[in-house]
DNA sequence: GTCTATACACTGATAGAC
DNA sequence: GTCTATCAGTGTATAGAC
C-alpha cells in the first residue's frame, strides 16, 4: 500500500535539502521525481518553507520536552551527563538525524524562518540547562560544545578509518569530558 | 580618493551573503547598493559563484601556508599548541573572520564550488596534522573540535554577559585542553 | 575598459478548470 | 487532488554605447 502524496513530498523534500541545500532544490525537482506538477505541491503545502516547517515541528518538541525535563532537576553533574546521553538517544533516531543535519547545513537559507528561530532558542535553552548560574566562561564554552561533539560524531561516520560505533562512543566520551571540565 | 568598483562589489558582497545567505542575495540588490547595473557586475566577475571563489582565495591560500608550516615539524604537543595559536591568529583579522563566519553559514549552497572543496580539503588537512599516526578515536575526535572551539568563540561574541576579550581567552582555553587530552 | 539595454530560461507562487 | 496557464523576479549572457 503506497504512502501518501503529502508524506513522500516529506520524504523527497527532506533528502534533496540535505544532499543539494535548500534554494538550490527546486519545486520543480521535487515534483518530477514524484510525478507530479508544482502545483500539485501547493495543494499539500503553502510554500516552500511550509514544507520545511513540516519538517521542523517533530524535532523541535523533542527538544523543548528535553529541556522542559532539565528545569525539574538541579544542575549538577549528574544532570548533565544525563542529559547529554538522552539528546544522543534522541539523535540517534535516522528520522531526527537527516531533520539535525539538514537544518545544521542550510542556517543562513533558512535564517528568517519562525521554527528555525524556535528552534534555534531550544538548542540555546539546552545549553544553558548545561552551566550552572556561577560557571566560568571556560565552563559555559566547553559546554557549549560538547553538544557539538555529539554532532561532529555523527557526521564523521565512515572516515579515518574508524568504525561507526568507535566514533559514537569516542564522541560521546569527549563531550562528556566537556561538561565535567 | 574612491575604491574601484571591483573592491566595492567583493564588499558588498561579502556582506550580504553572510546576512541573508548567498541564494538570497540578488545580483540585482548587490547593484543597487553599489549604484551599478546587474550587468556591470558581470564584467568584473564573470559568474555569481566567481565572486565567491574572488573572495575565498585568500583565505584557502593562507590555511595552506598554516598547513605546510605544520608538516615541516613533529606532531607533538608543543606543535599543536603553536598550530592553534597561529590559527587563531589568523582567524582575528576582521576579513577573515568575515569571511569564514560567509563560509560556515552557507555550506549547502556553495557544495559543488570548487574553491569551497579546496577549502575543506585544506580544514581537513589542518585537522589531521593535530593527530599523530598512533592516536586513539577519542584523541582524533577531541582535536577536531578544538579548531571548532575558535570558531565558536568568535561566533559567541556579545552573549551571556561576558566581554568580547573573555570570551576569546576562554575559547583558547577550552581548545588547548582539547588538544591535550 | 567600463558600463547600459535587452533578452533568455528558470524559479516560487497563484488562479481556475477538471 | 491534480492539472494548465500565467505572473514577477532570478542568474546568466550578449550586443553595443562611450
Amino acid at each position: 500500500m503506497r504512502e501518501d502524496t503529502r508524506t513522500r513530498i516529506q520524504e523527497v523534500a527532506l533528502r534533496l535539502f540535505t544532499e543539494q541545500g535548500y534554494e538550490a532544490t527546486s519545486l520543480r525537482e521535487i515534483a518530477e521525481e514524484l510525478g507530479v506538477t508544482k502545483a500539485a505541491l501547493y495543494y499539500h503545502f503553502k510554500t516552500k518553507d511550509d514544507i520545511v516547517a513540516s519538517l521542523v515541528d517533530l524535532r523541535v518538541a523533542e527538544i523543548e520536552e528535553l529541556v522542559e525535563w532539565a528545569r525539574t532537576r538541579p544542575r549538577t553533574p549528574e544532570t548533565r551527563r544525563s542529559l547529554l546521553e538522552r539528546y544522543a538517544a534522541n539523535l540517534a533516531r535516522p528520522s531526527h538525524l537527516e531533520v539535525t543535519r539538514f537544518l545544521e547545513r542550510n542556517q543562513t537559507a533558512l535564517r528568517a524562518h519562525p521554527k528555525l528561530i524556535k528552534m534555534r532558542e531550544a538548542m540555546l535553552a539546552l545549553t544553558a540547562e548545561l552551566s550552572e548560574p556561577g560557571a566560568t566562561p571556560v565552563e559555559r564554552i566547553s559546554r557549549s560544545l560538547a553538544l557539538v561533539a555529539l554532532h561532529a560524531g555523527k557526521w564523521m561516520t565512515a572516515q579515518d578509518g574508524l568504525t561507526e560505533d568507535e566514533i559514537a562512543k569516542a564522541s560521546m566520551e569527549v563531550a562528556r569530558r566537556l561538561v565535567d571540565m
